[in-house]
Formats: structure tokens, sequence, C-alpha cells
DNA sequence: GTCTATATTGTGATAGAC
DNA sequence: GTCTATCACAATATAGAC
């Protein structure tokens, strides 16, 4: 069971992915980390669309294994969900984007694995799927503007992140309408 | 004033943009759009980078008058500038990523113009900064996972709208703590 | 200002020998 | 399973004639 060639090279994708983005991830450069040629690549996967499905599967497994590891009973679950969120986009930019930025060849993935990730979120909102998708929607809005640059420099990230995860926190009071009484 | 040559490499471009995406703007194929060779364009600007620009700054301009208009006397007023927001995403996908995937070129953007379309969120949240960025960042990802395919196919995106913009919405009443008595 | 011609660089992928 | 060699393409950009 030592580790094969095909994992070796998942994993050279992931790191020439991580460190440089899509334009970094050539079958070139992929080979020259594996100390093969292009050509060889193709022996073990049929296309480089194969190895893009690879390593987004990869991304999912530890991206929720570490929202896993969150669900601990935080008495504000969300915001502790937020950072955690918020941490792995962080430490993986490009990743992070290759996850969400188009639709999922759920076909090629693992099963259940799409269902792993999005589980921690869902069972802090119990049945509300509107509010649970409100509140990715934030997270992921967030995350991206960090990673864009496009909030001011002077702008406090962490005082927008508990704004917007006290507004949308599960069990919290809200009135809309006027003042109830007693 | 008859619309000189650059009018029209620009609004040549942000209809190859807009119908394409990113990978539809060559040189070769905007000049084909002209009627002239793609040499020539370098006549007009001195290399893609400034085309691109060109066309961010028109996308700002429409998209910050569409704002304006929306921004009447709403008693649901967050929600409103989120129809608004959605809407001119909807309809122009690929220009909406470009704003807002990278950092802006501010340098080379009109003076005032990125305010200019900032400045509705703004009123609506008056002093409340983080709150605001809250926001913009909730309609930043709700727009985007809806472009990306990523919600689920059946998912009722009206509703995930609705739910993020009520508790988001400024001058509502929220309690954190335990009950208050009368 | 527009043209033709071309330099330069990069990509994914395949054929066929070993 | 790995190699060498190469195909087929497409991109931005420049030189120099008209």
């Amino acid at each position: 069971m030592t580790t094969g060639r095909r994992d070796q090279i998942v994993s050279a994708a992931l790191n020439l992915f991580e460190a440089g983005g899509p334009d970094a991830l050539t079958m070139r450069a992929l080979a020259d980390r594996v100390g093969i040629r292009a050509a060889s690549l193709y022996r073990h996967f049929t296309d480089k669309h194969a190895v893009e499905v690879a390593i987004i599967a990869a991304a999912f497994a530890d991206q929720a294994a570490v929202a896993e590891a969150a669900i601990t009973g935080a008495d504000r679950p969300l915001a502790a969900m937020g950072r955690v969120y918020r941490k792995w986009a962080i430490a993986h930019p490009h990743l992070y984007r290759l996850m969400t930025d188009r639709p999922l060849p759920r076909a090629e993935l693992p099963d259940g694995i799409e269902g792993r990730a999005a589980a921690p979120l869902i069972g802090i909102f119990g049945g509300d799927v509107d509010r649970a998708r409100a509140a990715w929607a934030f997270a992921h809005g967030m995350t991206l503007l960090e990673l864009a640059g496009r909030f001011p420099e002077a702008a406090d990230l962490d005082a927008a992140w508990a704004a917007g995860t006290a507004a949308l926190e599960p069990n919290h009071v809200v009135n809309h309408s006027v003042e109830n009484r007693e």
C-alpha cells in the first residue's frame, strides 16, 4: 500500500493549484513536479479535467473534516461555523474558488461528498433551509469579497462577520412589526 | 460628435464579453466585430487591459444608474435593493464577475465611479458600515451562487433572498438575549 | 489608421518506439 | 509506464509598408 503514482499526481496537482491558481496547473508543470513527462500523465488520467475533478474531491473532504470539528455546541454556532469557513477559504483561496465558481461535476465526484460538506450548516438551522441558504450566501460573499480584495483596506472584516452572523444566527428573537406588549 | 472609433470598440467589447465571457473577448474577435484587423486596435488602446478597464467603467455606470432608481422610499429598502442588484447581475453575469472578481483598477477608472455605485446601499444603512458590508456580502453571495449554479435545482431562491434581507434589514428590532418583560 | 506578415509563447493532446 | 517527437491551435503584440 505504498503511495501510488496516481495519488502522487493528485498531491502535486493540489500543491500547484493552491500555490498558483488555475494558470499554474498545466500538464507540463504537473509532470515536472512528479518527475515525468507530460505525455505520461495520460496513462493515469484520461485528460486534464479528470485531474481537476480529483483535486476538487480532495478539497471537499478536507473542508468537510474541518467543518465537522467546529460543530461542537458553541452558544453561537453560526458565528463559530463562519470562523472556520473563512479560515479554510483564506488558507486555500484558489481551491475555494474552484469548489464554488461553477456547477459541481456531481456525476464524477464520490457519492455523498457534497452532502457531508453541507451537513454542519444545515444542522445549525434545523429545518429552516431558506435561512441556511441565506447564511451560506453571506459567508460565501464575505469570503469572496475578502479574497478578491474588494473591501476597503481599512474595513473591519471581523466586525462585518459579527454583524452578519448575529443577524442570521438561528434561535434569535426577531420582531418585524410594531412592538409586542407583555 | 459622431460615435468615435474608440466608443465603437468599447461597445463591441461589451457585447462580446457579455455574450461569451472572458474567453470570448480576444483582440481578433474584437477586431472582427468592428470590421478592422486586430493590429489596428493598438492604435486606439495600448493593450488588452485598457479595453477591459473601459468596459468595467461602462458597466459600473450602468449598474449605478439602476441602483439609484431603486432607492425610492420602499418600506423594506434592503429587499428592494436586493431585487435590482440580483436582476442586474443575472442580466449581465460575465460583467458582474468582472466587476467583483478582482481588485478594482481604481487608478485607471474614472473618479467617483465606485462610490456612486455603493452610495445607495450605504444610504440604506445610515452609519452602520458593518451591517452594510454584511448586506453587500449576502447579496453578492446569493448572486454568485445562483450564477454558478451551485444551489440545488429545486431551491426557492426568492425565499432565501427574503429570509436574508429580512434578517439584515436595518430598522428591525432584534433581541439577542433573554426575553424582555413589558 | 489600417493593412500584411510574423515573432513569440503557450496550451492540451496523440503516435509510436522502447 | 515512460519516453521523444510533434501536431494543431490560439493568444498578445510588434514591424514596417501604404
